[in-house]
DNA sequence: CTTGACCTTAGAGTCTACTCTAGGGTTTAA
DNA sequence: TTAAACCCTAGAGTAGACTCTAAGGTCAAG
C-alpha cells in the first residue's frame, strides 16, 4: 500500500509517517517505479506499533528502544523493556503531582475570589499574586 | 536599580527579564544615561507578580491579562480574573486525568512484564504494544 | 487530454518560554 | 590602568513532535 492508504491504516497523517521515517523509525518496504513508498502488513504493524507507544505517553527516543526491541527479540531481555515502563511511570507520577499542586494553589485563588461584577480593586486573586499568599507550588513539594 | 540587582531580588534571570519586556509585560521604569535598565520597587513587585502567576501555572498570555487588570483595578470586575483561574483549573484537571489514564496503561504494561533477565521473546510489553491490547488513553477517556 | 487526487523532496514554520551568542560599551575596585 | 563584572542589542538556538510549503512528478477516471 500506499502512504495515504498506511496513514488512514494507521491513524497516523502521511506527514508524521514521513517524518517518523527520517527519524529512523519506520522505513517503507520497497519503492514503487514512481518512487513512491510502499509499505506492507508489517509497516502497518510497525506503524500502529508506534502509535500506541506515543498514546502511552513514550517519546520518539523510547519508542525507537521498543521498536529495537521488537525488532531482535531474542537479543534483549524483559528488564530492558520493563525498565523503561518503570521510568515513565515515575515521570508521569511526578507530572501528577505537580499538577495537583498546582490545582490546589488554583482553587484557592479562585474559592476566595467572589468572582462577580464587583470592581477588582480588591480581588483576592490580584491580591494574593501580589503579596505572594498563594503557596504551595514550589515550597510545599 | 539595575537588572542584575532586579533578577536577584526576583529569582528571575537577567535574560528573562529582559524577555518579558520584549512580550511587553515588565518595562523599565527608566535608563540611565549609559543606557542601563533601571528598576524601582514598582518593578521588583511586578516581576514578582509575574514568577508567582508563571509557577501557579498561567501562560504568559495570561499574566499578561492578569496584569492588565492590575494595572487598573476599577476598570475591571473580579469575574474577569477569576473566569481566568476556573478555566486554568478546567485544564489541569484535565490534564491530570490524561496523566492518570497514561498511569493506569503503564502500570497494566509493567505489571504484566517481568522485567528479568528472561529473554524478551514473549515480553508482555512489547506483545501489549504490538496487539494494541492496551487500553485507557483516548478510548477510555 | 485534462482534471484532480495522489505522491516526491528539501527545508521552513509552529508552539512556548526561555536561553544563549556575538560583538561591543560601562562601571568599579585594586 | 587594567581586569572583572556588569550592561546593551539583534538575532539565533533549544526542546519535541510534528505540520506545512513550494515546486514538481504520477496516475486513474471521464
Amino acid at each position: 500500500m500506499k502512504i495515504g492508504e498506511l496513514a488512514k491504516q494507521s491513524g497516523l497523517s502521511a506527514h508524521t509517517l514521513r517524518y517518523y521515517e527520517k527519524q529512523g523509525l519506520l522505513k517503507a518496504t520497497a519503492r514503487s517505479d514512481s518512487n513512491y513508498r510502499l509499505y506492507d502488513q508489517q509497516g502497518l504493524d510497525t506503524a500502529r506499533f508506534i502509535k500506541r507507544s506515543r498514546e502511552i505517553g513514550f517519546s520518539l527516543e523510547e519508542v525507537e528502544v521498543f521498536l529495537s526491541i521488537r525488532a531482535d527479540k531474542p537479543a534483549h531481555v524483559c528488564a530492558e523493556a520493563k525498565t523503561l515502563a518503570e521510568n515513565k511511570i515515575v515521570d508521569v507520577e511526578q507530572k501528577i503531582s505537580e499538577l495537583k499542586q498546582v490545582l490546589a494553589a488554583l482553587h484557592k485563588l479562585s474559592d476566595a475570589c467572589c468572582g462577580g461584577n464587583e470592581s477588582a480593586e480588591f480581588c483576592s486573586i490580584i491580591e494574593a499574586l501580589e503579596q505572594g499568599k498563594v503557596k504551595g507550588t514550589k515550597e510545599a513539594v
